[in-house]
DNA sequence: GCAAAAGTGTTAGGAGTACACCCATGC
DNA sequence: GCATGGGTGTACTCCTAACACTTTTGC
């Protein structure tokens, strides 16, 4: 292997997180604004280039604490981007990763050292997006679709206690329809995802709703 | 972007494929012998670095022509592999592809530019491999059984016609596991996949066995 | 005629889906 | 007391898994 050889000299890795949140039941994607060239002004994913001393997953989360403040989330890779012009700068392969979290218990920078703002964006209200991202997002909510089904993923939108509809309205948000009451509550409970707290809150409804925890250790699981 | 920085300077991508078959019941894997440094003399499995002017699965798809005069063979992309110091020579990230082929379909090029030889290894007699292709190996092999059960990556295995105990044979060594003979037909027939020839053959048994061949057009459709 | 593999049909259990009624609360 | 959402049970369907006997051929 040759340093120098010019057929693949000059190449990087971005690496890139999608960061997604339910709020009223709507699907909101975490984007930030630049402030460097190239793509100055546009909004993309959080991510930049990986560093030579980190491993990927690192990489994605420094990126993510630099651009938004966001410390301790949970990613999971799912997807590579490698075309030859995807980066104007140069070649660059950009590895993805997915993550959800509460909006409401954190709180994100807006302006860092090289973005001018961050926001969280409805899914269908994205503008258009610097480098290849836009196609980047879709193929994250695709997998996002599929995430949700193995359950754990959505621990983090959770941390504390919920209703059944709460969840529910979630993973309707997320799947984008309308799921059965009494199915959707024999599936969650049969999974042996959550316990039941005691408590009860109402949330959207009348009657005050019970309250559940997800349990400490949770496997991966098939929802649907 | 600064091309200059040295966190991120002198990194590059590594597209490695790795290709199965299955011969008389065992699956096996395509290995290379490197003839260059490092690794001199170790196996690999094919891939190479990813050139500045071809996207990523052409990058594989070179490689493997490069390496083993193999031509035509679907691969898909299954992970991404980037620790730190999985290439003693610069930082290297490789994004790793799955491909399966009729290994009597093919003529396989022993000695090339780059490598001294090349052969099929049953996957439970593959050596110590160079880098870390032994780890990408075991999770191409966690892959492959994925994708076994969404059915088309089969077809390369089967281009001309095929029993239904020889097909069976198959998913029982790729699954590592035996299944129910009535069960199989029952299934495979009710897919849609593939067509009666009206030919007959024998494989293993006395009595000759119906011929199929896969449809033109197949879906990708759970298995099991 | 017998060994060896190919071909075939039925049944029981589990999971998913569809569906209707009562309950607790706020106003 | 009524409107609103929360909580519950049952029946039907479909898919899966288990299982035994007959057929064709080579020797």
């Amino acid at each position: 292997m040759d340093k120098k050889n010019k057929l693949y000299k000059e190449q990087g890795v971005h690496v890139i997180t999608a960061i997604f949140t339910v709020e009223q039941g709507i699907t909101k994607v975490l984007l930030v604004k630049r402030k460097n060239e190239p793509f100055l002004g546009d909004w993309i994913l959080t991510g930049g280039a990986l560093y030579n001393n980190e491993d990927l997953i690192n990489g994605a989360k420094r990126e993510i604490f630099e651009k938004t403040g966001i410390k301790d989330i949970e990613i999971e890779q799912f997807d590579v981007f490698g075309k030859v012009d995807r980066s104007p700068v140069m070649r660059m392969v950009a590895v993805a990763y997915i993550g959800v979290i509460d909006s409401n218990k954190v709180q994100i920078l807006r302006e860092t050292l090289r973005t001018s703002n961050a926001d969280w964006f409805p899914i269908n209200k994205v503008p258009p997006l610097g480098y290849d991202h836009n196609e980047i997002l879709v193929e994250a909510l695709k997998e996002l679709q599929k995430k949700i089904v193995s359950s754990t993923i959505l621990k983090s939108l959770f941390p504390t206690c919920f209703s059944l509809p709460e969840l529910q309205k979630v993973y309707e948000a997320i799947l984008d329809k309308k799921l059965d009451r009494r199915n959707f509550r024999k599936k969650i409970l049969s999974l042996d995802l959550v316990e039941d707290t005691g408590d009860t809150a109402k949330f959207e409804g009348k009657k005050p709703a019970k309250l559940y925890r997800f349990k400490k250790k949770i496997e991966e699981k098939k929802v649907f």
